[in-house]
Parts: structure tokens; sequence; C-alpha cells
RNA sequence: GCCGAUGUAGCUCAGGGGUAGAGCAGCUGUUUCGUAAACAGCAGGCCGUGGGUUCGAAUCCCACCAUCGGCUCCA
């Protein structure tokens, strides 16, 4: 049993307790109680560590969702080793089942304190949280501090046994309440995550009440591991990376480009319905091009250099943005014809960073679903809800029901990372909000996450494990217009700017499929498999009853195929699960007389002969019907 | 890009200074079978790439590339 947590009504450190507002149902005792029981684990785990390098200085250790870390800036880089012995010292720790106990320091003595053992990342986090606490400010670092203010407030510390930190809590009541630990894995991470700073070494562990809870976790680990769209992608044909091609550049094998095909098509229809126009656009356009749009400005870092040809430089495009202004640029446009919405699916080329690279999840060549809506400014409005009421049909219809929204707006504080004026950014912003107030989708604001040219909605997709993808993004973009000069004949015949709403609903088709695979662990709904149906003759006399059934499937548009091998039906059966395969017909003597199948799905479930015209309705009506 | 780990057959992995091993997949043959793996045989690898050490390197060392776990960043 965990035993009430240590008490604390000081204002403690900033991190922790963001940690556990970004962790779900706070609110929960037992989640506190466990997020407790695990930032002590990390305070045991810095103990052991300081015990085997005394030396050691520490960053900080958050209980995270499923376990906790703790930075630390070592002599050496650890080895897996190191891990082990630093989990047996843990193990100690804990049976020494030391109490944990809480003084406060005044600023100067507990600065005087840590300066004293040379912990200077304690030093410079009191500095940060006494001035953060005082000034209200709880995500700034530096500011101006009223040293007044200063001088009267205080820090807690926890000890158990032979280790103090500076924390404030809660923690649990004795080290032999943390429960039972693993250290999982050591990662390099920055100090405050700043890229400039200091790289620590980070040891990831969990904690659980029991070993029993600690077992199912990391079952649930294996299992997640099994859901990974990279192994599932080598299981089931998917696609494929090649050393020879380079990395970051995905291809599409013969299932993954069928299942691609399905969502292209699905997208291009539904789109088309909603009033879409689709263009197709170059692959690179002149250095000037990307002057003009300030790509070269503001986002040359993940541009490809340049290709030069017959004394004219090229590049790869990053975004599709420039050409479907192009399109809208070419003649003179009335009000009347306004909105217009180009949509493409557009390859674009970035470069990223290799170690950021991730499956099909982070490439460097992918696919948006892009698109670029022109409006007059009474239309802006209805056009953000429109983008809105497409982006939820087409996020139902692929089985997400559940978003992670966020409103990105410019950081306040440094204006001049962004192009446009003032008046527009705000502008911008509101009609954002309105449309996210109008559908009741709940969203948080994040300031300096804009991009350059505008403020957009970031949605992620939460899955069927609860984990969240970013996938779409709508930016209203008042600044492209400007830039190429866009304008249309107004009712007073006059040039006026359209407003441009930039979009890309499911992001790219290799991070969007991706998370397809990810969220039905490769068991795609029946619309979305590469193969719907698979008949399975029982013996070699079957094929060619086999044959006629798979005829009559793909008569009716099903995806469908036959495994007429000299296999037994359990090997049939084994290797379509492995596939899987939504339905499996089994037929035999019995159905080739009776003009039946004998369906088995993908659950397991086994429906037993049923006849041929029914299976085919029941399985085209669930396509229809994309369940 | 940064920190760490890993790289052996299509896949999963063993081996480890003296000219490469298993299972599955593949191919061939036999079997004709009723709801998650029939049997036998064959074939398959410049041990990620390039240097170095050594009489000899898949094995040791260095560099690079890729992948994995994180950090940072993002569709």
């Amino acid at each position: 049993m965990l035993r009430h947590p240590v008490e604390c009504a000081t204002p403690g450190l900033v991190w922790s307790e963001q940690r556990m507002a970004t962790t779900p149902h706070t609110h929960d005792t037992t989640a506190v109680e466990i997020q407790t029981r695990r930032h002590s684990a990390a305070h045991v785990m810095a103990e052991a560590v300081l015990e085997l390098f005394p030396g050691a200085r520490l960053g900080i250790g958050p209980a995270i969702e499923d376990g906790f870390y703790y930075d630390f800036d070592l002599p050496r880089t650890l080895t897996p080793d190191d891990l082990i012995a630093i989990e047996a010292r843990m193990v100690e720790i804990i049976a020494r089942n030391a109490p944990f106990s809480r003084r406060t320091l005044g600023r100067e003595e507990a600065l005087s304190h840590f300066r004293g053992q040379s912990q200077s990342f304690k030093v410079e986090l009191i500095e940060a949280l006494t001035s953060d606490v005082v000034m209200g400010a709880r995500d700034t670092l530096a500011g101006s501090s009223d040293a007044a203010a200063l001088a009267g407030s205080e820090v807690s510390l926890f000890r158990q046994g032979g280790f103090e930190d500076l924390c404030a809590g809660p923690h649990v009541a004795r080290t032999g309440d943390v429960g039972v630990i693993k250290l999982l894995r050591v990662a390099g991470a920055y100090w405050r995550g700043d890229e400039h700073r200091p790289q620590l070494q980070r040891i990831y562990g969990t904690a659980w009440p029991t070993q029993s809870e600690l077992d199912a976790y990391l079952w649930r680990q294996e299992e997640a591991r099994k859901r990974d769209h990279r192994r599932l992608g080598i299981d089931l044909g998917l696609f494929l990376f090649s050393d020879q091609i380079g990395a970051g550049l995905p291809i599409w094998g013969e299932d993954g480009a069928l299942l691609r095909s399905v969502v292209e098509d699905f997208w291009k229809v539904e789109h088309r319905a909603a009033g879409y126009q689709y263009v197709y656009s170059p692959a690179i356009g002149l250095t000037d091009l990307w002057n003009t749009s300030g790509h070269l400005s503001f986002y040359r870092e993940n541009m490809y250099a340049p290709i030069v040809m017959d004394e004219q430089q090229f590049m790869l495009k990053p975004m599709n943005c420039p050409f479907h202004l192009q399109v809208f640029n070419r003649r003179t446009r009335s009000y009347r014809e306004l909105p217009i919405r180009y949509n493409e699916l557009g390859t674009v080329y970035r470069y990223e960073p290799a170690g950021t690279l991730h499956g099909l999840l982070r490439t460097r060549g992918f696919t948006q679903d892009d698109s670029h809506i022109f409006c007059r400014p009474d239309q802006l409005d209805a056009e953000v809800n429109g983008v809105l009421d497409l982006g939820l049909k087409l996020w139902k219809t692929f089985g997400f029901h559940d978003y992670h929204i966020e409103l990105a707006v410019r950081d306040p504080a440094n204006t001049s990372k962004y192009l446009g004026d003032d008046e527009r950014w705000v502008q911008a912003e509101a009609v954002l909000e309105r449309a996210l107030k109008s559908h009741n989708l709940e969203y948080v604001r994040a300031e300096g996450e804009a991009v350059f040219y505008g403020p957009k909605i970031d949605l992620k997709l939460v899955d069927a494990l609860g984990r969240r993808w970013q996938c779409t993004t709508i930016q209203v973009d008042f600044n492209l217009p400007e830039r190429f000069d866009l304008s249309y004949i107004g009712e007073d015949g006059a040039h006026h700017r359209p407003f441009m709403v930039h979009r890309a609903l499911l992001g790219s088709l290799e991070r969007f499929i991706g998370v397809l695979i990810e969220n039905y662990g490769g068991a795609f709904p029946t619309w979305l498999a590469p193969t719907q149906a698979i008949v399975l003759p029982v013996a070699d006399r079957h094929n060619g009853y086999a044959e006629s059934v798979e005829r009559a499937l793909t008569d009716r548009g099903v995806r469908a195929s036959s495994d007429v091998r000299s296999e037994r039906v359990n090997a049939k059966i084994r290797d379509a699960q492995l596939r899987k395969i939504p339905y499996m017909l089994v037929v035999g003597d019995r159905e080739a007389e009776a003009g039946t199948a004998s369906l088995r799905l993908r659950s397991g479930d086994n429906l037993g002969a049923i006849a041929l015209a029914d299976v085919v309705t029941r399985i085209t009506d669930e396509i229809d019907a994309k369940a």
C-alpha cells in the first residue's frame, strides 16, 4: 500500500508541476499517487547515481507518463552495465526504506547550499524558480526580478537517506513505498531542452506498485511495438527504405501503393464534392520564385541545394503554395469567382536532420494533401469553417474521433520572425478561433508556434492507443498574396487583395498512412485493406470453383484473390490471418456443390457456409459503408 | 545535427582472429488435406561501406553510411 504522500504547500519547481499538468487524468487520486511514486523513484535513482558517481551533477528528474527520468552530468558516458548497477543500487536504497523528509531554505541559503555542492544546475533552477514564483511567470527563465520580494522567498528540499534534492514534492513517505522499478534506457538530452546548452545523460525508468503491474506494463510495450508501422510495413509488404536510395525516402510496395491509392481516390472525390479544383505542379521552381515567396529567407535550412541548368538555378519545392498562387495569378480574377479552392497531392522535399527521421512519420520526401483557398474577406470565416467540416468528415471516416488541437500564434516577444503587419495577424487569429468555437472543438493557445507567414490550427489525431499524431494544419496566410501581388476585381471595379487559407487535412500521405497502420495495427477496415477477401480452396480440385468465387467478388469491385497453393487449409488460413485479410472464404466439396462459401472473419469467427451472392453483398455493403 | 546503442541470408536471430550457421520465407518433389504452420531435398550471404592492424579480419582499430532509443525540430 502506498502511504500518504508527504505534504507540501510551498510553490515548487516549475518543471514538476508542468509535467504533472500535462499528464492525463491528474485529478484522479491514483494517478497522483503513481506520479508521486515515480517522482520519488527519480530521487532514489539520483541517490544511486551519486553513490556510484560521487561527482555527478544533477539536472532535473520528473515523473512522466509511465515512468520517470533524471538528467545527469557524468564524468563518462554510461554503458548498459552501468544501468544494471544503478538499478541494483536503487533496489538496495528502496530496501533501506529511509523516510523522505522536507525542509525549506531561504533563497540565498539554498543558493549557497547548492553552490557548496557544485550543483550548478540546481543553482540555476533556484535562480529561475524564485524569480518565476515572484513574477508569476512560470515559463520565463530570465526576466527582471524584484530584489526585495526575492529575498523573502523560500524553496523546499527533500531528503531521503544520504541524499537531498531541491524539490517541490510531494513524495512517498519512505523509499520502500517507491515500489518495483526498472531502468529502461539512456539518452542524451540538452539542458533545459536547449541545443546550445550542455547535453546531459538522461536515464529513463519506470516504477509500479507491484511486480505484476510492471510485467503488465512491459507486456503492453511489447504489444505497442507490434503495432509499430515500421515493423508492420515490412511484415505486410507496404513500403520500404533502401540504402541505395537514401535515408528518409520511402518507396511504396505493391500493397502499400494500393492502400495509398484508395486513400487518395477517396480524398479526391471528397474534395471535388466540396468545391475544390485539382491542379498539378512541378517538383522544382526557379530560385527567384522562392525568393519572392520568402522561403529563401525563412525556410532555407530545410531546402535542398539549388540545381543549376543553362545558367539558371532551380530548387526542389519544400511547399506547394507558390505554384498554386501562379494558377490564381495567371489572369484577372473577379470577385464573382471567389472562393477559388485549389487542391493537390503535392510531393515536397525537405531536408530533415538525420537523427529525426522516423519511418513514414518523418521523411525527407512526402506528399502533402495540400490546398490553397483564395477568398474575399467576407468569405474567410465560411471558408475556414468549411475546411473544418471537410476535415471532420475525413478524420471520422478514417476512424479518428478524438483530436488534440492547438491554435498556434506568434511569439509576441519576437515578432521579427514573422512576415506581415500586426493588424492582419490579429485578424487571422480571430478567424481561426471563431471557427474552432463554432465547431465546439476544444483547443489550447500555443504562443510562438505559428509559421512565418501566418497563424495556424494544428490538429493532432488521437489513435486507438491514445497517442497523438500531428497531421492536420490549417493556416490563414495574409503574406503570400502580398508577396505575389494577388488581386481580384471587386464589385467597385477596384483591385482588392484576396485572403488565402493554406491547409493539409491528412498532413502528408506518408505520415497519415503511418498513423493509420499504427491505429489499426495493420488490420485495416475492409474498404482500406489492400486485399479485402481471399478464397481458400480446401484441395487442388476446388481451385476451379475458388476462381469462380474470386471472379464473383472482383466483378463487384472487391479486391479479392485465391490461394491455390498445394497447402493445407490450415496453412492458408494462417497466412491469410498474418496478412490481416478481413474475409477468408473457405471452399471445399460442400461449398462447390451448394454454390456457397464458408466465411471466416479476421477476428477468427467462423460464420459457416453462406450463399455466394449473400457473401458478395455482405462484403460490398461493408466496403460501401467504409466501416 | 547532438548523446548512446546496433548493423551477419527476404524476415527473426546465433556465432566470433584460421576461408559462414539455424528457423521461417523461396525453389523442386511428394502429399490433396475442412478453419492459425504437411514432409523431404535444394538454393540463398564480399557478415553495412571504405581504410588500417595482422601471415590471416565477418571477428580487433578508425572513418563513413544506415537503423534503433532519446534530445532538438516538424507534415
